[in-house]
DNA sequence: CTAGAACTTAAAGTTAACTTTAAGTCAAGG
DNA sequence: CCTTGACTTAAAGTTAACTTTAAGTTCTAG
């Protein structure tokens, strides 16, 4: 079974455009075409591409995954390159993750800090309230929040 | 205590440019001027400054946060509004998290899969190794990767 | 054999979020 | 008062990752 590129796009959920943008940026050099020029993409194409989507949400540029397809073409000499690659990737998604933990416990405080505000009918009520009133999951994200020693605008 | 843009910057890490753009962009009308004209930020600006950050960091546009801060400016009328801004981006949010544990799984994988082809010298190792010799925790994700029914090319 | 849908390329356009530049103004130290 | 470094604005430039357009070609069904 092979795709063109329009089904290849729909299968993948992505525009044709983009899988040709991909192509002419390096990305798909293992892709054959027709003799007429038309892209002819086979069935075990998908995994190359599973893996550039892959890359792609963890961050990486179109140019730092056409190295990795180029080391990947050219066999088990680059096999260092590549391992050390995605231990690089492991960190800074590793990164990623704390940061992205950390930007929840600031929305999960202003959830609660909005509720809170919800019940009373004013932001004063979260606003004004004591740190030892605040359940203690938040406290520490309000601390970090209040760098500043008088009180804050209504935020 | 008052800042400039420049020191304000710099306590935050960020371009003293990005504070100009954003007060450009209206998130931050909060911040008073000198009578030359001089931005001077408050102390107590510094938890707009931080939830706007997390704001960014959670995927907000500029227009969402500027917003939100309008929102915010216009007072309690408001709360139930920015409560449900709130709840959305924690929808958001739970979205991205699982987005990122799938991303770290697929890496998890190719990092075993490349130290595997290293101790073998080939990465026909872990290419060509039957499911079951797989760890079981990367059974998963290979499956996946594995769409296509014949054996894909030296990913 | 032909119509038309889907393909091809190169080049230009888009978008968001900055960053840089240019020309000028403000403020603090000597 | 003057210098100097940091500030001001408006406008133009940058970057990445697409997306669109235009002009032409290929493939498939009738």
């Amino acid at each position: 079974m092979v795709y063109t590129v329009g089904e290849m796009a729909k299968l993948l959920g992505v525009a044709a455009s983009t899988l040709r943008y991909y192509d002419k940026e390096g990305l798909l050099p293992f892709v054959e075409r027709s003799s007429g020029g038309i892209r002819m993409f086979r069935e075990s194409d998908i995994e190359w591409l599973q893996v550039i989507g892959c890359m792609k949400k963890a961050g990486m540029s179109i140019k730092d995954i056409r190295q990795y397809i180029e080391m990947a073409l050219q066999g088990d000499d680059t096999i260092d390159l590549r391992l050390a690659m995605f231990r690089r990737q492991q960190e800074v998604l590793k990164q990623q993750m704390e940061e992205l933990q950390h930007t929840m416990e600031m929305v999960d405080y202003k959830c609660w800090y909005y509720e809170t505000a919800k019940e009373a009918g004013t932001v004063d009520a979260p606003q004004k309230m004591e740190l030892a009133e605040v359940p203690e999951r938040f406290r520490k994200i309000r601390q970090e929040l209040r760098t500043a020693p008088g009180t804050a605008a209504t935020i």
